[in-house]
DNA sequence: AATGAATGAGGATTCATTCAT
DNA sequence: AATGAATGAATCCTCATTCAT
């Protein structure tokens, strides 16, 4: 059915800028209106282009919208791929996981107006990159535990808990803020991530809870 | 923001039974056609109803759906909490924990069409209840916490912290399966609850992490 | 793909009232700016009714306008279809020749803007109707022929051969009147038609009708 | 109406070219997409030409598709009048009739395309031609008649309804074929043509055409 | 002369909401 | 209380045309 023709790649600088211009604006509206209210109009307006401009460069308002969002998400994921691998430098486990809970504090307080709409708004047309991103995420994270201990087979399932109990503790204390302080909140993290790699992947040092 | 006069509270049974048909309708077409599909005129024919009536109980779109979301997370939390007290006579705090994450996966399981619209479509206007819900779900935590130990201070930390770790991992579980199996899932989980919450209200027991 | 609910069919007076309503405007909008700009707004402001309203009774533009086309050219077949019959009285078939002749000149004269969209811009998804009515209006005057007379297998042929005379210089008669008069053109027709006839269908005879 | 300044007839060989280039592709695209879709974009795409080139020798749109068809229509004329001459040669009046007949069917099959868009498409704007072409056919076929017999003052007449005739009945057999086999129609029209003529132009005699 | 990016008015359609019945 | 026809602002998208390069 939809067979509309693929617009044409950006090649020359002006074009460059303004799809750029657009998806700046794209952006801006779509944190100060919210999904919904993002139209074609309002984005256009807030570009300093006329309507019709859009459709150079975009086939539809999802592609637009879609491409905004790939295009911050990507920022955040290099910010946060960059901090991690610095991060292995850190002389305890403990320490690589605190620091890497600050990093990811502080880049979601950063973002925290695109975190809203991403989180509470995406309609499952433009959510296929949230769920992308997530898995190449569990990925390197599933790598650097294999990496980094003698961890078995169930490298891949703690990776995966891992990576959404990080995720959404994160994003929480962004969104909806708790009467709890920051540092509390790195410290509880911190502890919980440390317990839970601990009694995984160095089995022999305490015991199972109870039992 | 909504300004709107308060509709008044329906007090005839035939009122009472119309606000449920059509909360029931709206439920369905959520669920059916997500947020942005859900017109109001989809819910009226839903309910055998005309349009002009869901004015007659709701002040507009936004209270109609907020309405629908609220009574479903009611029914939710209700299953969740008794289920919950029930599985405080489970005889080692493994067990436990094992036991609020099974009934949390099925539960969730359960309702995976509304959760699906309540986590990824929900615009910042209906957004109020999942918070409120998980405020709710924190007390609740905090004060099993310290009925529980002699869990200190810390103890409205960790709730947070554990509620919102358990509902984003079962919340993931379901929206976005992943590729690891059931049991290998509720393990994690458990381990993850425990181990953590070992450290933080037994914390003799094994290492600390930094100090 | 397309499938846009059916319009409610409309069973209130003031529903019949309204699709009449904006009928005759589309109509009258037709006739005025032509096919492709009768837009739906100009339509409903004709109509003095909201652009809303027109989706109330048809599906897009495109049945709109086909609606239109369809109650003019049925209201114009009428018409001629009882003159026919009221002229097959005339005494000779010079004469009811002539008669269907003139009905025809007159009815189309007093529809020439109508016929100057439908012959000049329907594009061909609106053609439908124009080839149904033509198809119609063959097998009536073959009909016709084969009752009058001992016509044989030829009939159809010959109907078809006649229809498609009449039809136009009919049509170019009202939509581009040649510099000739009226009662040249009656004459030439009747001429043309009642030698046509005679040949085909009394072949021993010779030219002449009368006698 | 249209007050736009004239744009430049092309002088050089160049510029002759390409607005051959350009109506070549007006002529496909109006094939092809119909009146309606023959945007200014695809006839440019078409011809390889940047949308901008087409305003360097068309005033707008309509100019445009209007020489696109005045050229395709001048090429039919060409055509037909040729053979129309070339057939006078033939040895009865019957003869005559029948090729040109054939002629005319056979020019118009090889060209049903363009004559859907021509017949069925064409706004008011773009009328002009076909009007002027029937005109020219008038006073050729009215020269013709004038010389071959002793025809009056009603040659003009005749002539009229004769091109009209002629015309529609060869349209309709190639845009909406009857059910009748191409014989059949060339016998009837015919027979039609040669009825009427030796009606009008030979009254004294019989039907059949002797000579 | 040619380009093609940019324009922006125009058009079809939807849908939350109202109000006469 | 209920209805459902009517509303009309809002939205997405197209396309003829222009103009800086």
């Amino acid at each position: 059915m939809s067979s509309k023709p693929p617009r044409r790649a950006p090649r020359q600088q002006r074009s460059r800028a303004m799809v750029e211009r657009i998806l700046d604006a794209g952006l801006a509206v779509l944190v100060e209106h919210g999904y919904e209210r993002a139209g074609t109009g309002r984005v256009a307006a807030q570009a300093g282009v006329s309507p019709g401009s859009l459709y150079q460069y975009f086939a539809d308002k999802h592609e637009l919208l879609a491409r905004v969002i790939e295009r911050e998400t990507e920022r955040l994921r290099t910010r946060i791929s960059r901090a991690f691998v610095r991060h292995l430098g850190e002389p305890t486990p403990e320490r690589i996981v605190r620091a890497n809970v600050v990093t990811l504090l502080d880049t979601f307080e950063a973002n925290a107006g695109l975190l809203r709409v991403v989180y509470e708004q995406l309609p499952p047309s433009a959510d296929a990159h949230r769920t992308d991103f997530k898995h190449r995420v569990d990925e390197l994270v599933a790598t650097a535990l294999q990496l980094q201990t003698r961890g078995g087979e169930r490298v891949e399932a703690i990776a995966w808990v891992l990576v959404r109990t990080v995720e959404n503790v994160a994003i929480n204390y962004v969104l909806d803020p708790p009467p709890l302080g920051r540092a509390a909140v790195v410290d509880e993290l911190t502890a919980l991530i440390t317990a839970y790699l601990a009694e995984r992947l160095d089995p022999g040092a305490t015991a199972s809870t109870s039992d």
